[in-house]
DNA sequence: TAACATCTATTACGATTGTAGGTGGACTGG
DNA sequence: CCAGTCCACCTACAATCGTAATAGATGTTA
């Protein structure tokens, strides 16, 4: 698997790196609310797991601590996830289009940066 | 749980209900197609979960057979895809609306739905 | 250097999902 | 009515995910 898939647990702690960049198994952790953080070893664990899936990696160490790199671009594993999900409902976009208009709490550039990118794909549609 | 969540699979099965109205086991089975078709029996599985779930129940007998009816509509149980799917990207929509709208293969007429609604969104934004 | 804090590594366990085998009961065609 | 087919029901099992405890190594500090 070149993108392997990532639960949401695993993607919370892969954005972590994506956000703040390489980080030691304490300094993800933290990045979580206090309400409801994961234990310590939880963390781990799934860092772990990150690891096995060639998902990130050791950079190299603090004091004792190994600092983890992200291998995977977020782009790359959005990519998947919008893969996955569109598998998900064979092909029958068009009510989630609605739905996720309306539910997206979208802001007026995101409104207009889809109508732009709706119009071209309409017109290459059109003319092709 | 009034929306219980629904994996790949059982999406399937809820389709061919939805689709081909209240079935059978052996009718829903054939619903997949004959290249990696699951068994019988996992289809019969995944049934009787769905039941468990309330997603399903049976509605009466034919011959041996039971028929099988939806107890959630398509809509409920896309709403609730599309609202994990946004929880896993802890709303950072704007890249993701892009990447949707490229891979998702919409026809003309979505992308004109999809506008009518971006421009009543985008009004509703500017004059609340 | 002795105590304390912190990190690593290993192990475990329950829930969910996809997969299906086996056993025994029900129906149908001859 | 009896053999073959179809179905229901139960059981099993491996993989993944979320959760975390425990034990042992390492680094820090008084």
């Amino acid at each position: 698997m070149r993108l392997p898939k990532l639960s949401k647990l695993e993607l919370q702690i892969m954005d972590a790196l994506w956000s703040c960049g390489p980080s030691a198994i304490r300094e993800i952790q933290e990045t979580f609310p206090q309400k409801g953080r994961p234990a310590y070893t939880t963390v781990q664990t799934m860092v772990y797991r990150l690891e096995i899936k060639k998902a990130l990696r050791r950079m190299h160490k603090i004091g004792n601590a190994h600092i983890f790199e992200p291998l995977i671009s977020r782009d790359a594993a959005q990519r998947r996830l919008v893969d996955d999900f569109l598998g998900m409902l064979g092909g029958r976009m068009q009510p989630v289009m609605a739905q996720l208009i309306e539910a997206g709490n979208l802001t007026s550039k995101d409104v207009a940066d889809a109508e732009k990118l709706l119009r071209d794909l309409s017109k290459r549609k059109k003319e092709p």
